[in-house]
DNA sequence: AAATATTTGTACGTATGTATG
DNA sequence: GCATACATACGTACAAATATT
């Protein structure tokens, strides 16, 4: 999975699909801590201002929490909702 | 109602405190827009970042809705929630 | 204890894109 | 076409919390 800078979708969005999908395949489990900041930049080659929009919609989804000085984890679990 | 850039609270939640109060009082009723971005970076003499920071809490909050070219409006209701 | 490094949080600036009027 | 206004995206700097040396 990689960012196509090119698109039409915003960068942020597709970072944000990107780790939504690594956190739902189990790549990153639950309690994991996601690259930091300055790595998801390097890695996928946008700004923080992008990388921060991308975790900011995951928190927001309850899929990681951030916690400062330390990084930002995987919950603990995803609710079934059912 | 006034920011103080020399204080604990970050500018982003006072700034969001503010129209809060305004928008709750009834200063600010349903359906009216808020100062726009550059507006409110005058007003209260912040940068974009933490304008768009206050804003982005009232939507998470439901109080105003942003429409992209036109302005960011006061939500036609408050749920009770009694 | 103290200094250093890492990491998220806040705050500013600038430029460009997109939608509306 | 032009002006206005929100959206995206980049950059920088410093603060605050944590961890390590």
């Amino acid at each position: 999975m990689t960012i196509d800078h090119d698109g039409i979708e915003p960068l942020y969005l597709q970072l944000a699909a990107i780790l939504r999908d690594q956190i739902k395949s189990g790549e990153l489990p639950p309690g994991r801590a996601i690259p930091a900041e300055s790595r998801l930049m390097q890695i996928h080659e946008v700004g923080r201002d992008t990388v921060r929009k991308a975790v900011r919609l995951l928190r927001d989804e309850g899929l990681v929490v951030a916690v400062q000085g330390r990084g930002t984890f995987v919950a603990p679990q995803e609710p079934s909702e059912d």
